[in-house]
DNA sequence: TGAATATATGAACAAGTATTCATATATTAC
DNA sequence: GTAATATATGAATACTTGTTCATATATTCA
């Protein structure tokens, strides 16, 4: 069973979604709750732009999703097979 | 339980290891069963250097291992930790 | 030893990606 | 309505990454 071009190039496209630090950061961030946008930025040290942008980028790859409220945005995983990927990513850094 | 700085780095260049199409079919490849470079190159329709190229970086990241025989080196999967997470990414594009 | 083969690597270029800055949209409060 | 705040987005620049080509190393065979 090879694996098919399209499904190569989606779960390249998943991995790289986590690839970059600051989205790791941020996925890291919401496992623990959602948060907003501003909230984001302070914890993660990044400009609300920046995050915005990257926010952007989760939310095309379905890793996230956002709650309107009033103005803000809350931000979450979008299900708890994000979090499995992230945490076992995490056990193989960690022991390997 | 903030993630500390190193792990998020070392995290993002886990999957980073995985963000590319080519190297996605390279792994693929590699979970059915060890291959030399050439036979991985033609496999994959990529050029022999190529392939070394994003077979080391795939080393460096210690998601393969190779085993030297003769003039050739035949590539695996480091360990199973490695498949689990390429299991897991497949099965969200496939039911995401 | 020298020729042939398998793999690896450095440098240069090309392609893709992230960040910044300016600006736009949306919501709330006045 | 206007002002203020939260988030989003487009364009430009800067940065990162992948591929190619040329060359190097390593191994086998004659």
């Amino acid at each position: 069973m090879t694996l098919n071009e399209l499904k190569a190039i989606q779960l390249a496209e998943l991995f790289s979604a986590l690839s970059d630090v600051n989205r790791v950061r941020i996925i890291s961030t919401l496992i623990e709750k959602e948060m907003n946008v501003s909230d984001l930025a302070e914890k993660t040290q990044m400009s609300e732009s920046a995050v915005s942008h990257q926010l952007r980028g989760l939310r095309q790859m379905r890793l996230i999703r956002g709650r309107k409220s009033g103005r803000q945005v809350f931000y979450s995983l979008d299900d708890d097979h994000v979090k499995k990927l992230y945490l076992m990513g995490l056990d193989h850094v960690k022991h390997g």
